[in-house]
DNA sequence: GAGAAGATCTCCT
DNA sequence: GGAGATCTTCTCA
């Protein structure tokens, strides 16, 4: 087994961050989003998002203009936007676009790869199907928080993104955004085909 | 300052 | 398949 040493992975560089939505959403689909606790590392494979604009998109918090909560989705692309929904959840984002366009990439489903036995821990589940099939679990099972707002991903810190050791073929899906009341007929959300861990077919 | 809705999950039937 | 939980944020008065 490959050591999980956090060392083996470098985060995406900010130009990966700062293009249209839609493009680094597409090419998010089966990059390693990694979290390290301390001395653990925890990683997943992202195989489904949700692409959020601004004033073009009714579906999107940026929709009205900027606000207290959704701030940094102007901010430049690279940052992370984590926001508290339902009265439990907490969401994660990925900002995109030059700073002062709003953009974020909702991380919908991860597929477990490293620290599986501490994703069941933080989630209090053990099926490893049901442990990062939903953005309200994957937070979850990954311990991230409000606390983690704003935070710039291509620091490599706590939360960061890389490229797979070994990168994997596959056929994106294309079609519309969940949950949603407005902008419910854009067909933003993407994820692997085929994967086992994508929340909704 | 009040009221309503929400980028969800879990449990129950 | 459906409803309740639960609380933050936004909107409007």
């Amino acid at each position: 087994m490959a050591q999980m040493n956090k060392l083996d992975f470098r985060p995406l560089p900010r130009s990966f961050y700062t293009r249209r939505t839609l493009t680094v959403a597409k090419e998010l689909l089966g990059k390693y989003l990694i979290r390290v606790i301390g001395r653990h590392v925890i990683a997943g494979k992202i195989v489904e998002v949700e692409a959020y604009g601004g004033e073009d998109d009714p579906g999107s918090h940026a929709y009205r203009g900027m606000t207290p909560r959704n701030r940094v989705m102007f901010e430049e692309g690279g940052h992370a936007y984590v926001y508290f929904t339902y009265g439990k959840h907490y969401c994660f984002n990925v900002v995109t676009e030059r700073r002062g366009v709003p953009g974020a990439v909702l991380v919908r489903a991860l597929e477990p790869i490293y620290g599986i036995e501490i994703m069941q821990r933080n989630r209090g589940v053990r099926e490893i199907l049901n442990l990062t099939n939903g953005p309200g679990k994957l937070t979850q099972a990954m311990r991230i928080t409000k606390e983690h707002n704003g935070l710039d991903l291509t620091e490599g810190r706590e939360i960061f993104i890389s490229q797979p050791e070994t990168p994997e073929r596959f056929e994106v899906v294309s079609t519309t955004r969940i949950g949603l009341r407005q902008g419910a007929d854009k067909p933003w959300r993407f994820y692997i085909k085929g994967n086992k861990f994508v929340s909704k077919k």
